[in-house]
Formats: C-alpha cells, sequence, structure tokens
DNA sequence: TCTGCCCCTGACAACGTTGTCAGAACAGTA
DNA sequence: TACTGTTCTGACAACGTTGTCAGGGGCAGA
C-alpha cells in the first residue's frame, strides 16, 4: 500500500480510501491510485484490514460439521456457503467425526482465527466448551441438525421424532406388526428421537416395543449389514425394517438383497439417499431438506451479526415422506 | 495480551513468549502468564500474529473446488483437510460451478486473506488468473484433478484417458461393437479426455466412432437419462453404454429401466458411488480414489511451503476397474 | 479584503502481535 | 574485587491497515 502511495503520488490513507471505496476522493486521484494498483498488482489485505476496523470482523465464519464428506455434512455447508458469498463472507470448515475432543480443537482453531460467527452440527447435546469459549469470544453460534441442552442457543433441526412417527406408522398402515428398528448410537441427539419417534408409533398402534426387534448402536453400513442378517435369523423375524440413517438403510438393503427378502420385507428409512429411487424395490424414505436447513442457519446467524440479541430461537423443519415401494409392501 | 501482562505483572513480551512456547522464560513467570490468560480467558489472535510474524503466514489454505457438495470434491476436501490439520492449517474451501467468473471471485477472495496456498480443480484448463493471481502473490497452487494448460504447476490427476480405454475395452471384449459414450462437456478436461480413451479403444478395436451413438453435452442425471432415451430410440440402437460420470451414470440406469433393458444393455461407468453395488445389475465402474488425489496434492502444496523450488510435477494415479454386473452382459 | 464553510488530503496513532536489541541480574573465574 | 559470560526480561518498532483530526485551498457572502 505505500508502494502504490509512492506511485500514485498520493498518502497511503487516500489509497485506502480509493479501495475502500470509500467517498470524498476527487476522480483524478482516484484513477491514479487504481492505476498504480494495477500496475503494482497491489492486493488488499483483509487480515490487517480488519485488524484496524471496528469490531475486528474478519469477514469469515466457521463450520463445525460432522465430516466435510458425508453428504449431508456436505449440503449443509453449501448452502452456507452461498448465504455467506452473498455478503462476502469466506467459510471454514472443519470435520469433527462425533468426536468432542476434536470438535474441540477445531472450535479453538476457529476462535484464534477470529471468526465472526459459528454454524455446529454438536457432537454431543451436553458439550459446555461449544457454548462457552464462543461467548467468551463475543462470537455467536447457532447449531444445525441438533440442538444442544447445556445452555440456550440458536438452533434449527428437522422433526427427527415426528418424522420417524410418520414413518413407523406407514409401516403399520401396511399391516405390519413385527417392526424393527436399526438406529445410530443413542448418544446422538437425532438417533435418540428418532428411536422415541418409533416407540411412540408403535405405543399408538398397541405394539409392544420388542427387545430382540431393536438395534441401537449400529454405525455404518456394513454393521447395518450384519444387524440385520441377525434380526432376520430370528425365529420371529420382522416383516418390516425403520432404519434411522441412510447408511443403515443402505446396509439393511444389501443384507435383504443378499437375503432375497427385498421384495417381501419393507423398508422405510430416516434420510434420502441418491438413486434410492434406482434400487428394485425403490427405497421410501423420510426425507429432510438439508439445503434449507443450512440456510436457515446460515441467516439466523447473519441476523445476530447484524446485531438482533434477542432471545434463542429454535427452528423445527418438516420431514417429507417419499413413498416409492419399499415401505408400501404389505405384510404377508 | 496487554490486561494478561498487567495481570501477571510482566510484559507483554514475556506473554507473547509463553503463549508460543518459546523457551528461555523461568518457569515462575510462565506460571504466573498462564494464571493470568486463563482467569481472563484469553485467546491469542492468530490474525494479528502473522501480521507481524516472518513471512506473514495464516495457518490457513484455500481449496477451489467444484462443488463442496458434490461427492468428488466433498472426498478431496476431507482428504486435504486431513493432511493440513495435522499441521494445525485450517481449510477454506469455495464452490465455483464450473464458472470462470465465480472461480475469479472465490480465488480473490481467497488472495486477500493471505492464504499460505491453494489447492484448485480448475474450471477451464486456460485460466490464466488461476496461475498468475497466486504467483504475483507469491502463493503456491496446486491443481488436482485436471492440468492447466497455460502454464507449468504441479498437478495430480487420475489416468482418465487410459481408463477409460480399459472400460470399453472391457464392453468390446462383451462382443459389443454399438457401443455409446455420454459425457460432459468437451470444455471440461477430464470429458475431453475420457472421450479420447473412448475413441481410442474404439479404433484398437477397429469399430468407426459414429457420431450417432454420442453424446457430448450432457450436463445432467435428467438430461443423461433424456439422452439415453433417444440413443435407444434410433434405428440401430447400442448394445452398450459407456458413461463419462456418475451422474450419467445415475441417469442412463434410470432410462434403462424405464424401458427394461437393464440386463439386455450393458452399461460402464467413469466414477464410482454410493449403492452401485445395491442395483440390479450392479453397476460397473471405473473408480478414482479421490482421498489419495487430495492427499498427494495437499503433500505437494506442503512440500512447495516448505520450500521445496524444484520444477513443476505431474502424478498421474491409475484408476480401478470394478466389475459388478452391468458391464459385463453380452451382446446379444 | 476578510470571514466562514465545505471539500479534499495527509500525518499520526492505533489494532494485537512479534523481532530486535539492550539492559539487569547472577554466577563463575582470575 | 573486577571482569566475563549467561540467562532472563522488557522497551521499542514494525507488520498493513484504518479512524481521527487538523490543515490547506476554494468559494460564497459580508
Amino acid at each position: 500500500m505505500r508502494d502504490v502511495a509512492a506511485v500514485a503520488g498520493v498518502s497511503v490513507k487516500t489509497v485506502s480510501r480509493v479501495v475502500n471505496q470509500e467517498s470524498g476522493v476527487s476522480e483524478e486521484l482516484a484513477d491514479r491510485v487504481s492505476n498504480a494498483v494495477s500496475l503494482l498488482g497491489y492486493r488488499h489485505n483483509l487480515a490487517a484490514s480488519s485488524l484496524r476496523r471496528a469490531g475486528g470482523k474478519t469477514a469469515t465464519i466457521g463450520l463445525l460439521l460432522e465430516d466435510v464428506a458425508n453428504p449431508f455434512s456436505s449440503a449443509l455447508h453449501r448452502a452456507i456457503e452461498d448465504v455467506a458469498r452473498s455478503r462476502g463472507i469466506m467459510v471454514f470448515a472443519g470435520s469433527c467425526d462425533e468426536d468432542a475432543a476434536r470438535e474441540r480443537d477445531v472450535l479453538m482453531a476457529l476462535i484464534s482465527r477470529r471468526v465472526d460467527g459459528l454454524i455446529a452440527v454438536p457432537a454431543s447435546p451436553d458439550s459446555s466448551t461449544l457454548l462457552s469459549e464462543p461467548q467468551r469470544a463475543g462470537t455467536p453460534i447457532v447449531f444445525v441438525d441438533r440442538p444442544i441442552t447445556s445452555g440456550a442457543a440458536d438452533c434449527v433441526a428437522v422433526d427427527n421424532r415426528g418424522g420417524s412417527r410418520e414413518g413407523v406408522r406407514h409401516l403399520v398402515a401396511a399391516g405390519h406388526r413385527r417392526i424393527a428398528f436399526l438406529g445410530d448410537a443413542p448418544s446422538i441427539w437425532t438417533a435418540a428421537e428418532r428411536y422415541a419417534g418409533y416407540a411412540d408409533a408403535l405405543s399408538w398402534a398397541d405394539l409392544p416395543v420388542g427387545r430382540h426387534l431393536v438395534r441401537r448402536n449400529v454405525r455404518s453400513s456394513a454393521e447395518a449389514e450384519k444387524a440385520t442378517l441377525s434380526l432376520l435369523a430370528q425365529p420371529d423375524p420382522p416383516t418390516a425394517l425403520f432404519t434411522g440413517q441412510n447408511l443403515i438403510t443402505m446396509g439393511a438393503v444389501k443384507a435383504l438383497q443378499h437375503r432375497g427378502l427385498q421384495h417381501s420385507v419393507a423398508v422405510v428409512g430416516f434420510d434420502d439417499f441418491a438413486v434410492a429411487d434406482l434400487l428394485d424395490p425403490a427405497i421410501t424414505v423420510l426425507a429432510q431438506d438439508a439445503p434449507e436447513l443450512g440456510r436457515l442457519a446460515a441467516e439466523l446467524l447473519f441476523r445476530r451479526l447484524d446485531g438482533d440479541a434477542g432471545p434463542a430461537r429454535h427452528v423445527m423443519l418438516p420431514t417429507s415422506l417419499i413413498v416409492r415401494g419399499s415401505g408400501e409392501i404389505r405384510v404377508r
């Protein structure tokens, strides 16, 4: 900037004014400065700028995701990026792998970089650092997909419980009475909610929640496949499966295909996935609108950055049941 | 930091020393400082630090992707993140949507933020800004998935042409002589290479490249579906399809299912995708190792950041043919 | 001609750090 | 005791920018 000023024969402050498009610089000087800028290939240094500027805004937000490579996370990421970009803001994204220690590391790295705001999918609902550290630093944080129970904070999530209830009722309506549940670890809030919805629907239909029909610690597609095989090998096997997550759905379908039961055992899965409609039968799912979730979270965050100091808001989005075939297989 | 110094009764420089874990601070003072740090909840400001520090490193790299939400891009992203994190470096990722103007915007935003290095999937092979701007700023850049032709630069890519050749030969070996090609816009380097591999294989087998069997501007799954239907409606329809990208593969499969031809028309696709093995028939694909691609790109970049000033390197990874059924359907 | 006002412009300090260097305190040696 | 060397500490300037404020010049009105 000093060099530009020297070439243009003005002061650095005038260069600063031109670069920031402030008013009150004569056209002639502005032109001289612009020319010097392109001559020297000068690029504005945002870090130095935000250091001095009021509020020290860095035009940067941080994103704590489960895994940037997972389709749900990356759909959130993209939606948030789009909102951020419309305001000239860049996004740091970090993967936490459902691991509290890793989550804390990423959080601290983001705070060190003085992000203006944070959006997080919390690994655990009772993380205290996720609330206290941003608060201490004066950085607003919005939670997506899962709330946090250790304090009040903005949150955008889907109606996991209601959606699951609807999905399981759909199976009941097809005549099923032995409906199995396969889900992620109950420590994950969404998995717990989805199980609760399953239990709701069964009790609404006056059906018992059979322990032998429930698998609540399924962590991967391969585990889902094994768990499904073990469910099917029982004396009184389920006639329908409710799967609590897309990887689990895929594993379960694989197991059904393996046993040649894909046309006789019904499946409803939580979360849509690519080509679910190309399978035979096509898979009935409860879809959640991840882009919308991300967009809303970003807008909540930017409202905070714009000065909104109102009470914490909770936004709940509905899921939608997409009927494709696998969930409409009637009981034999 | 000034506050911490006041509380600990030392100078700011001593606080700086403790925070950076420099040697040569007596244990007593270091303890006093540490206590003051946690008492006040002080957090190191990396932006200010990098402003002053030699070389002005920001411990940050930038990633220019096609779309953070696309599975290939996000797999790259994750692999790069993992290498970066092991060095305490955060990653900015931006989506360019194959659009040169958008790419330029993201690039400039990253340069303004003084990223230490860049990794890019270039939208076009002859972008000059993508080389000149980082060079001017002294920021090393590594290209992934596609090279850039307008100058010498590090690049990590897959053997698109060789892989496609292998895939098409596989179809030829199953007796096919009318093999269609469906691919993305030829302006995208990978699409052009894959088409070249297709043409190579046909000429190797002394088969003509029939214009009526080639569709080179397919941009989405829906377009692929339409294009496939039009190919099949011809008087002399193809007996096999070679699809140049996973969304195209999905669209083509959908069209085949629609016409009930999935068991009579062979398909080999470039790029693997989730549940390709659950379809009926399961889809034979040429898989590329995206995480490895990302890892290698990140390591090349960090080698540059560590001072390697050698000539530009090109790394080429092989693809692997995964035989699953759809590509082994023999000609009737 | 002088006063007052507005418009431009630039000098200077400050943002939160760290590199440089000099000084203080102490121990060891002649 | 005087000198040297080592270890620890702090004052100061600087990184690249912008907020603040004051000064210079031009113009209208008295």
